[in-house]
Formats: C-alpha cells, sequence, structure tokens
DNA sequence: TATTGTTATACTCTATAACTATA
DNA sequence: TATAGTTATAGAGTATAACAATA
C-alpha cells in the first residue's frame, strides 16, 4: 500500500496540498489501520490458522462456556445465521461441541473441548505477541489510551 | 450489537469473568469500533449516497486531479483491478471523467468535472456531520489522539 | 520486458428471508 | 405467537491471474 504522502509524477502540480481530506476523517484512518491489523493477524496466525472471526468465536466459547449459539452472534455482533459456518468450522476441528440443553431442546450450547481450550491458549499466546510486535511503536500506554478512545466509539453499540 | 457486559442467562456462571480476552485485542477492538462507524456512514449518506470507498476515491479525483487509476489505487491501497468498478460509477454518474494523457496512450487520467467538484463539497459536508455526531463524546483532543494513534498503525502501510 | 487498464473469476464476510422444531 | 438453529441466497469488497495495448 502506498502512502498518500508519495509524490504521483501526475500530481506533483496539486503539491501543494497539505494533507488530503480523508486523513482528516476517523472513519477512514480506522479502515486502514484495520486492514493493516489483520492482514498481520492472519499472516502469524498461518495458513491453516484462525481467520480472525473463529478465534474470537472460540474465545467466547471457552470464556463463556455453555452459550448458546444466538447469544454469541449477539456477543460478536453478527446474525445468528452467519454463525452456523463458524460453529461448524469449530465444530469440525474438534474444538468445541453443540450440546443439547434439558428444558429447551430448541437450543444448542456451545461448550469447548479440552482440545478446543489448549488450541485457544496457544492461539492467543500466537495473537499478543502479532500485537506486541506491530504495535511495538506504541508505548503500553499509548496501547491503552487507543483502548479507552475505540471503546468510547464502541459505547454505540447494540 | 449487544455489549459483552451483558448477563447472559446461561452464562450467569462465568460472571467473575472481569473482561472477555477479546476486550484487550486492539484488532478485535478496531474492528468492532470500524463497523460502527462505517455503518453511520452509510446512514448518513443515504440510499443512494458514496460508498465509503467510492466517496474516497472522488476524495482523492478532487484533490489529486490527473491522478491515475494505478496511482489512485495505490493510493486507496486497494488492486487496480478493483479500481474499476469504482471509476465506472463515479464516471457513470458525471462525477469524474477519463481522460487520455498525451505521450503515454496506455494511461488514463481521472478528473473531476464540476458536478463531481460540487458533489464532492457538498458530501464531506455530510461526512463531517455524520463523525462529528457520531464521535460527539470524543473531545477534540481525544480525536486528535485517536488520529495520532492510528497514523502510528499506518506507519506499516506499503 | 514492464506497465496500464481491463476482464474473469473466486473467496470472505455479512445480511435478509424463509423454513423446522420447538416453546 | 415467538424463539433457536438452519438453509438458501445475494451483495459488498477484495484478490489473483491473465489479456490487449502500449511503453
Amino acid at each position: 500500500m502506498a502512502s498518500l504522502r508519495k509524490t504521483d509524477r501526475r500530481t506533483e502540480d496539486e503539491a501543494h496540498i497539505e494533507a488530503p481530506d480523508l486523513e482528516e476523517f476517523i472513519g477512514y484512518n480506522l479502515k486502514r489501520a484495520y486492514v493493516i491489523v489483520q492482514a498481520d493477524f492472519r499472516r502469524a496466525l498461518g495458513e491453516d490458522g484462525f481467520a480472525p472471526r473463529v478465534f474470537s468465536a472460540l474465545s467466547l466459547v471457552v470464556q463463556y462456556p455453555n452459550v448458546t449459539q444466538s447469544g454469541l452472534a449477539r456477543m460478536l455482533g453478527i446474525e445468528r445465521s452467519g454463525l452456523v459456518a463458524i460453529v461448524d468450522e469449530l465444530e469440525g476441528r474438534g474444538l468445541i461441541k453443540r450440546t443439547n440443553v434439558p428444558g429447551d431442546r430448541r437450543v444448542q450450547a456451545l461448550v469447548p473441548t479440552a482440545k478446543g481450550k489448549t488450541s485457544y491458549v496457544e492461539a492467543r499466546a500466537v495473537v499478543r505477541a502479532h500485537e506486541d510486535r506491530l504495535l511495538s511503536n506504541l508505548s503500553t500506554e499509548e496501547k491503552a489510551t487507543l483502548l479507552t478512545l475505540l471503546g468510547k466509539i464502541r459505547s454505540h453499540e447494540d
């Protein structure tokens, strides 16, 4: 990806533009930053590693065992129809199980397997290493500030 | 979108989890924040309004007239094949024109039309209003800090 | 040989709508 | 009537590979 700051032969006559309008927009900067982080995430997790959303789903199943699919979809902010493929993948890999809930036969509670728990802990270490490396030009305080500010945007969730 | 902090009937026994692992990850928070901002962007621009990437492309053509498609793709961080549909849309709406460049007949320089320039200025006002409204719980200083921190992540571009 | 714009194609992510089995 | 999980389907957005025209 090329920086907007680079000079293009045909735009030299526009060199007086200090910073393009786009750079002032939070949304544009969020998108560009997210593209970098998720690409590095995929690189770090490898060819057969978890996609970001699969990692997120596994994380929540491990930490909220017996969560329902609808509940998980709500937590992730996606439709429950979109969760089926994710749960299929995790179950196919033997990392979680769909289990029946006594008292409500509509529900499939999701529980991590032993393998799922260890896989998650391993993957979490890889993800932490990826973020530590990629964001090494941010101080601990800056990272905390970034989380706080993103949290303010996320306060609009629901 | 439901907050992770909300209690689910089946996860009440996990209430001792202070904050899910996911919340510590910059990537996850970036994604969630971006989803909110881009959804509000689309709502603000309306049914027939610009999609974010189309707005971005128009912005750059207005500010860098005579930019080539390859140059624009580089600036936006996407493949030049992906730019064709965007330029088609903008040209179809009469907002930009593909023009021949004397001296290199491979190149299509992109220039905004008069309508394109005024449409851009109008859209930019709508986008600014959308961000001002959506991010009104962030101070001017916090917004500047956020841009700075996102810029540090974006320093990995290229 | 390399580059520009283009097409064809495929893949990921996500949403909507409708179905079924339960409640 | 409403809800949980599922399926079918479609639409963005993006990437890769190949091609013709031109450099």
